[in-house]
DNA sequence: TTGAAAGCGCTAACAG
DNA sequence: CTGTTAGCGCTTTCAA
């Protein structure tokens, strides 16, 4: 039971060969003979040799890992942007280091300084939701730490080695409720999140300037401040339904919330998009498979992904210290209109 | 722009101390006296002082990370397990490193090196789709690294820092068709994926000896090898429909497949459950947003996650060297009963 | 083409 | 209570 691995030292001494031989020729460095090269990596083969990555790390000032903070690995959006950022780190050559804040930002704190412990050579970062102080990113900016904020960002925050990557979300919702409009709905309702986020502040602005571009009065009542899941969505649809005049259709800032929604509006006897339009935010795995299927927004979540991690390249190899803040990335949204909002061209009964 | 981050040294110096010193105030140790306890951290505040962990890791020769490799973060079931691992591993005081293997053999291989160089304490493995042999786990096994498969295993993979934690789909499988024929259904066909994995292997199985334990002759023609997702169910219900003699239900090893199915089923304008009762396996989030809502298995995804990290926590607690395999933790299912099978109870036109 | 020496930043005997 | 010393495993000058 071979336990303890193999260390460079034990093949320089296996070989009669120095530890700085080994580790060139196994690097395939130039000026190592080929006979030993053959000799030393058949050895390696041999006795099964894991170059130690922390030793090298530490040595090179490089730990060849990347950080990676998220709210939370549930639900659509955030596992198909690791996987973008996972799969193109790897591609780079880098390891990626996870971690969590479950949307807490004592967690959020927490993890930062993790990562900067484990050495790792840029970060990326979707704030939790309650994150309203930004303190703890100051260590990472004054160690000239490449950082990347994603889809939730904190904006303004300037910096020589700081950026970010975001959906343009107003253009999105503009969208959407310019679409609801042309297809014949007057009083559209709004479904959001917490407004201090920048999505959601982004996502209502949209709204409110798409109404008011097409003549149609803001209407405060029509904004329901709601948490953003099934239930949610289903409270709130039963109270717009009381009021004297009801909405003919819901722009909601997620899906989620779009389908309780349409639950309720169909528990009332009500047909979706006829009586009620109905649109959600996302483009999750289940809009195709509700009835009517639920127009949404794509947000290309693993694109996003791949950009940040593309952002943060550039960041480490450009001269890295007095260079200019890269500007933040924003990626275009694509409206998917599909049968909960289509009136004109093919209503559903 | 202080670009150097301070250490140990940096402190020492500072405080006309030694860096031993400086370490054991850091970390608490009880024979420093408080005054100077207070200085340092005073100091290493002020300097924003980030202990190197990669230097504490190779000194200790312990990295505080676990590798995880998983085929893709996508989808419900890898996310939902991964949230586990990072959250059970992070309480543990663990950092998480995550490889996805694309379904791709040689990435497996190539990520596992990777993992192993990192010099990362565990190894969480759930297996690509393609990966029929299984070398490339022997070098784990020599270094008597921990090593934890989940989901998708090695079955019969022997050795004393080796385990596992399943899902018991045999006894998944084995509910949902036993309460299948309990609604009266007779003709009961299966979708299922590659039988080289055991996750497909045993739910075949338990499907397979269900319809015998309940005298229930089994038709090979229901047994449908597909793609498992819509498109692979629609198609397959496709030609099921076609048979002479068609099926009055589907049990599918996942839900979106056995959605596919549900979407043909409407389309030739038959009726679920009446007409054709069906079932899927996974319990994804939009089981609940289909109509009928879709009877599925709960894999307590989440839990897998964390108890697999626990599994290996005992491992690496454990004397280590020579102590037995643990066995493979077995998680219960939870057969969820709804809309799209119930004929009896509830039928929904 | 190879080796010797130094050191990355930290910890852990051991010694005072 | 604090310091000295040594060394984790590797890379990288510099010298031969």
């Amino acid at each position: 039971m071979a336990n303890r691995r193999a260390s460079l030292t034990d093949l320089a001494k296996a070989l009669n060969l120095s530890a700085s031989t080994i580790s060139r020729a196994l690097s395939d460095h130039e000026d190592v003979s080929e006979a030993t090269k053959a000799r030393v990596r058949q050895l390696a083969d041999e006795l099964n040799y894991q170059p130690n990555q922390l030793a090298a790390a530490l040595r090179r000032g490089r730990s060849n890992t990347l950080g990676v903070l998220v709210p939370h690995i549930t639900g659509h959006f955030f596992p198909q942007v690791v996987h973008g950022i996972a799969t193109e780190a790897s591609k780079a050559g880098f390891n990626v280091m996870i971690c969590q804040s479950n949307e807490d930002v004592k967690q959020e704190r927490k993890n930062i300084d993790l990562l900067m412990n484990a050495q790792v050579e840029g970060i990326l970062v979707s704030l939790a939701n309650t994150t309203k102080d930004f303190s703890h990113f100051e260590a990472v900016r004054k160690q000239n730490l490449p950082l990347v904020f994603f889809d939730r960002v904190v904006e303004d925050f300037g910096g020589s080695n700081v950026s970010a990557v975001v959906l343009d979300d107003y253009q999105g919702a503009y969208q959407v409720v310019a679409h609801l409009i042309e297809q014949g709905c007057t009083r559209i309702a709004h479904f959001t999140g917490p407004l201090h986020l920048n999505i959601h502040k982004n996502r209502h602005q949209g709204y409110l300037d798409a109404l008011q571009a097409h003549g149609i009065p803001v209407d405060e009542r029509l904004t329901a401040l709601c948490p953003m899941n099934q239930q949610g969505g289903q409270q709130a649809m039963e109270k717009l339904l009381k009021l004297p005049q009801p909405p003919d259709a819901i722009f909601s800032s997620n899906d989620l919330a779009a389908v309780g929604a349409m639950q309720t509006v169909k528990a009332h006897g009500l047909r979706v998009p006829h009586d009620m339009a109905i649109a959600g935010f996302s483009n999750e795995v289940f809009t195709t498979l509700t009835e009517p299927m639920l127009t949404s927004v794509d947000q290309h979540c693993e694109q996003m992904g791949k950009t940040a991690v593309r952002l943060l390249q550039k960041m480490l190899k450009s001269p890295a210290e007095n260079h200019e803040t890269p500007p933040p990335i924003i990626l275009k949204p694509d409206l998917l209109v599909r049968e909960s909002s289509m009136r004109k061209q093919a209503p559903v009964a």
